[in-house]
DNA sequence: CATAAATTTGACTCTTGAGTCAAATTTATT
DNA sequence: AATAAATTTGACTCAAGAGTCAAATTTATG
């Protein structure tokens, strides 16, 4: 009875990571390399596969880019989801934006910039993701202009810069270079609250 | 004399100022859509010819790529060579990425991050010109650091923050919509300044 | 206007890499 | 071990887009 429960969802889920590694080891190749610089061979022999058995795995390219960036989406949505008491809209900010920036040098997944190589559909998809994410923030910059904590300005504008710069992150960061994660994560918290702090 | 000595300038300059169309034309296209998705066929298109025309401007498509890379970063070193007189690093600093933001946003010429679609050799030249533009600015933050301008702090980490800031930029600029360019220069110069101010 | 040089084009070729598929191999189950 | 399901592969096909070239067209010049 254990078995007959346990084995087939073993199955599925074993398939599901191995699909999670594929996705995650061709978000490494798009990011180092770029979408179409990394060929599908190239992310197979990562993985000591044939590019044949990826395609056990996905069904093309463009789903893997587009799974990368709900991945990224995904996870930058959970930072969001944190709760905060009593604090200051900035403080939150401040809170959110290490997080981000240890999710990106530590947890593999990185947010890409090229959103022109998916299908229109997936493209319409990602970039709402991606608003919907920018909105909220905006929104907790706003709510820091009204609790004071945060300066005046276009709140738009605001969110940019120091999004930019954690976007950048992912262009020059190497895990295996001196700068550790944390230590970026801290720098990089302090310089995005000294630049809108009231 | 006049005319045999100014026809054949003028023949050359109208090959190279054509030439610099082309490679300005590809360059907006490979901001928009990405290196790899806009084809040079499109690109002439844009310019009213066709492709084949194009190689008689161009021997390749990577040579475009690296012109358009070289062409940012002569407008970013022709910007560093301003001169200031007994002004804080941290001043400095501010009026340089002023006519940065500037120059992005009018002038038509980006940055580009796509570094890895060319070949061995050019790619190591856009570095190495990228390396020694950050390099500039990082002696500048530690010049502040001196002068006391600027907060202490790994120099680079500060420069790769609101570098970062700038290079997104030209991911979301659109010079049609309503943020005007000075406005954004004067914004994010004022952000990037509290980041890092003393 | 005739001639030459400069510019542009249509119609190619060639390469690269995505994607397919039937067959081989491995893994689990009875 | 036999069988079935899951996984992997070698050897393909196919499309897209870069790059070529001889010929056509345009522009300038004596």
């Amino acid at each position: 009875m254990e078995a007959a429960l346990k084995e087939p969802f073993n199955r599925e889920k074993q398939f599901a990571s191995k699909r999670q590694a594929v996705i995650l080891a061709a978000g490494q190749a798009f990011r180092r390399r770029g979408y179409h610089n990394a060929s599908m061979t190239e992310i197979a022999k990562t993985l000591g596969l044939t590019k044949a058995a990826l395609y056990y795995y996905v069904s093309n390219k463009e789903e893997v880019l587009y799974e990368c960036h709900l991945m990224a989406y995904d996870a930058m949505d959970e930072i969001l989801k944190t709760k905060f008491e009593d604090v200051s809209a900035l403080n939150k900010l401040e809170a959110l934006y290490i997080d981000f920036v240890n999710m990106l040098t530590a947890s593999g997944v990185s947010i890409l910039t090229d959103v022109n190589s998916l299908g229109a559909e997936s493209k319409t998809d990602v970039l709402a993701r991606r608003a919907k994410i920018e909105r909220k923030i905006i929104r907790l910059v706003k709510e820091g202009q009204k609790d004071g904590s945060i300066r005046a300005g276009d709140a738009r504008l605001h969110v940019f810069f120091f999004m930019g710069a954690l976007n950048w992150l992912n262009a020059w960061y190497d895990a295996s270079g001196r700068l550790k994660g944390q230590d970026i994560a801290a720098h990089f918290a302090l310089q995005m609250r000294a630049g809108i702090a009231n």
